[in-house]
DNA sequence: AATGAATGAGCCTTCATTCAT
DNA sequence: GATGAATGAAGGCTCATTCAT
């Protein structure tokens, strides 16, 4: 019916990518296999046959995500000094949060599954999250100084990944209260790194001269 | 069956604080009727008896939450100097974050409805996010200065928020990543008004420095 | 729709009967809840509502079979001598299971258990079976007489019900083969009766005679 | 992937003795197509490719069981009496119902179609059941003598097949109630013959002084 | 001759909602 | 005021079948 004329080799990746967004957009109970599948241009039993499971779909779908970032993310800044190199980390992780990645869904996808965990998300802590961290502890670790404690250094972690956070998942209350301002992710970007480096040479300022006084 | 005997007038507000639980653990959409009706005791035609429809409770649940919080919150903090009552601030609403409240299934809630905005958040949004945002705002320009910028001082109480709110939009992950650490809300607070105070005192010290330079 | 007028307060008996009788004709997979529910007058999620499952009604259909039959089958034969009891029994047997008993579908819900077991039997083959064997053991243990060994009795034992039940089971097979003749049950009981006195009698002549010889 | 470089011309056997395995064990509706082509290692298209249909299949296994049944059967007991010979007809009945034969499913499908007619029987009854049973009238009537109406001699035919049939349709139900023993097929044969053997002897008897008289 | 991707019908189940009591 | 039996719509899933290759 849809779809006629050609044979489309590739309705799995379609499936993919409509069940991507679709359950970016409506979460994944509410996303039903009818709308992926409509917008996928297959027929309703596609997603049975080429995934066994909406669930399994689901647990594809982050997998297909996770792949396609990990193309596109290249070794961004390497051989800049720790500043820059955190600055160059929080204009990536702004960017691809307000959707100026390719896969548009799936942070929102990573969003909602932290807002509501399905027990699916495992394998995408260790594989996702995780990295990033011990890369932002390393590069934090380097700006605040060796003096500084472990849970300090996790907790300016957090500080960081949160601010950007904020702009994932506050997107719709923020459109709501202040509806004429534009998101602009450089001017944000810029402004958590200002933040942060603030606070991190601050960090080290007080603790050497609490050390070496 | 359940609840013989009485006439149990307080049925409504059972329903309320029983539908409060259930659509924290479980979501809009995930959380049934039945379910609800069950905790609260009461028979399945409840909610459509007391409310309307399903929607409506849900609706009820959040201005039931508001109320309850306007109940609690009292003002803390008056008389202080502005980092007094931006460290006492941060402090409550961590703490609140972290379950210390009193409805604990209210910030769970809010979190929801900010990851999949059901639509039902505008009143939520004037009524309980711009106050909040509003008296940031001002204690942020006091801290800060009034050389900085209105766009800038917007952006600093984001960075705030966004530390803040982490703590819940990521806790599972957090418990996942690091399972051993536990959460101390006195300890986060304290983290996250000292790394603001340093970056909104840099940033005073900057702007005073370009201006009066 | 269907039921119009009254309220039909034994929704869920009408739902036991129709289910007896549809499981019965098609079997359990190929029995489907729509046909049930039509045939009750009933609404297509009443199964759902008043038993959990198909799975479930389908239990609940052997229970309530089983209750109905109990309390039809009152002490028939008793005081009689013993091959006069067998034959009140064989007779009973044979007409309930040519349909003679009320509920006409409950010999050949239980001839299909038997040719494809789903597991829900254990109950029944305790409930119903055994005890009827027990009461065919002591029976054909008072006409075959002591000197017989107990895996004879028990066999004997096999030869009588089997003799029953194959006017069951090849009911169809009989139709086929020979369309004109009609089954009697009374004829057919007394014919399983002299075949099987004879055996039993001739059985105790022989092992008498074997052993007082 | 299954099944690469041969040709394998054979694929259509292998589909009649998967199907015949599958329908045995799980019936004509539960027994899926898949899972038929999964064991014959063919192509999910290879029965409606060999065979028109599903039921196209299903009346095909039978036919192929049939004539590998009538290639194994073999004149047994010619030239015996007839009590001899009705003991030797025995024999191989009850051990081929207890899977002493080559497709063990053979037997099984029969006394599925039995208990649940699926229409396609006509054939089978005919070619399978008439002649068994025209046999056995031929030798109940030498045994029991020519006195004995026809009728009578009829339903001693079913007497005697319903004990046999009993050990097939039975099989779990004496699983369950007798754990423990044993099912030997010389001595299922060995009762069954002498129990019908005394019955029949008795009729003749009988019905000759009552006649003779 | 044979494959496997794709189809569409149909089934079981869940769930919010209604209605007579 | 409150109950619970009953409803109907919709979703996920299975499965036999078809079609282009």
């Amino acid at each position: 019916m849809q779809n006629t004329g050609k044979r489309s080799p590739a309705t799995r990746q379609r499936l993919l990518e409509a069940a991507g967004e679709v359950f970016a957009e409506r979460g994944y109970r509410d996303g039903t296999i009818q709308e992926i599948c409509r917008r996928a241009g297959a027929n309703i039993a596609a997603v049975n046959y080429h995934f066994r499971d909406k669930q399994s779909l689901y647990a594809e779908v982050f997998r297909y995500a996770h792949q396609r970032a990990a193309q596109q993310e290249s070794g961004i800044a390497a051989g800049l000094v720790a500043e820059d190199r955190l600055r160059a980390y929080i204009r990536a992780f702004v960017g691809r949060i307000l959707g100026e990645g390719r896969p548009a869904w799936h942070g929102i996808l990573i969003a909602r599954e932290i807002a509501q965990p399905s027990g699916m998300l495992d394998r995408l802590y260790e594989e996702e999250v995780r990295p990033r961290h011990e890369y932002l502890e390393n590069l934090v670790r380097e700006i605040a100084g060796p003096a500084v404690p472990r849970g300090r250094i996790r907790m300016c972690v957090f500080s960081i990944v949160g601010q950007c956070m904020f702009y994932r998942n506050a997107r719709p209350v923020l459109a709501a209260l202040y509806p004429k301002e534009r998101m602009d992710p450089g001017r944000i970007a810029e402004h958590i790194t200002e933040f942060s480096l603030d606070a991190l040479r601050e960090m080290r300022r007080a603790e050497e001269s609490s050390n070496h006084g």
